[in-house]
DNA sequence: TTCGGTGCAAAATCTTTGCATCAAG
DNA sequence: CTTGATGCAAAGATTTTGCACCGAA
């Protein structure tokens, strides 16, 4: 029942090619090179359905607008307190936490977001050289 | 150079005696019964500077508006994916993620955000009573 | 031809802010 | 008095949606 869409299609492309976890805001100037024509609302619709679908993910932090990953692989990202930017983090598997939360809890425990909080690599570099 | 304000005491209070997280809305609806003519935004205004201070804590949950929880002692939330209800989690600390993430990122790590996803007891017996 | 997708603009949702006035210290 | 706090309304920021038209199947 989908059809397909040459925007959708340039959307998930970009955000394959983006490693830097872009707003709905940033695909839609960079989408916009290739459809001149393309509106914010297409490109929410299509984000959501795109993350809907399990094709890309979408990443709330809590600070600013949602934030898109095209890389569905799960992972961790750390949440730079001073630029505001999303860095992958590749570290080991923390599902465990699923079974601590289950021990005490008396509904169903279907898994968990977390993030890291800390400074990126730049501005910690940044902060010394002062 | 925080002057006293009734309102905030209010405020606080309210947030002190409730365990279900509510939203700037619901705390505005409930100060209203003690100050008529408070406005939604001395309550957002308060709600930020308790927030800063340390006083209350602030739930971002990825969906619809922020919630605040008075208990600032250190424990973890589920977030019912039916109701959309946030409740506490009593489990042991798992700061030891900390360190893992630590591992592999060449930045700094100051700390972490979790949150469970699942179903409350009450969403789980509706659902089995089918 | 059919029905989902698009562009555009308006609306909805949540939060912040400017400003004149009020009240705490 | 002085300065932070309040109430009110307007503005901001982000996301969703109604609708007429377009394009994929």
């Amino acid at each position: 029942m989908t059809k397909h869409s040459r925007q959708r299609e340039c959307i998930k492309e970009f955000l394959t090619n983006r490693f830097d976890h872009p707003t709905a805001e940033t695909v839609y100037l960079n989408v916009k090179k290739e459809f001149p024509n393309i509106s914010l609302g297409t490109v929410y619709r299509n984000l959501s359905l795109l993350s809907d679908h399990g094709e890309i993910r979408k990443l709330s932090t809590g600070t600013g607008p949602d934030r898109f990953d095209g890389n569905t692989a799960p992972h961790y990202h750390v949440l730079c307190t001073e630029c505001g930017g999303v860095l992958d983090l590749n570290m080991e598997n923390i599902d465990h936490i699923n079974a601590l939360a289950r021990m005490q809890f008396k509904g169903e425990i279907s898994g968990h977001v977390t993030y890291f909080l800390g400074k990126c690599p730049e501005c910690l570099s940044k902060e010394n050289q002062k």
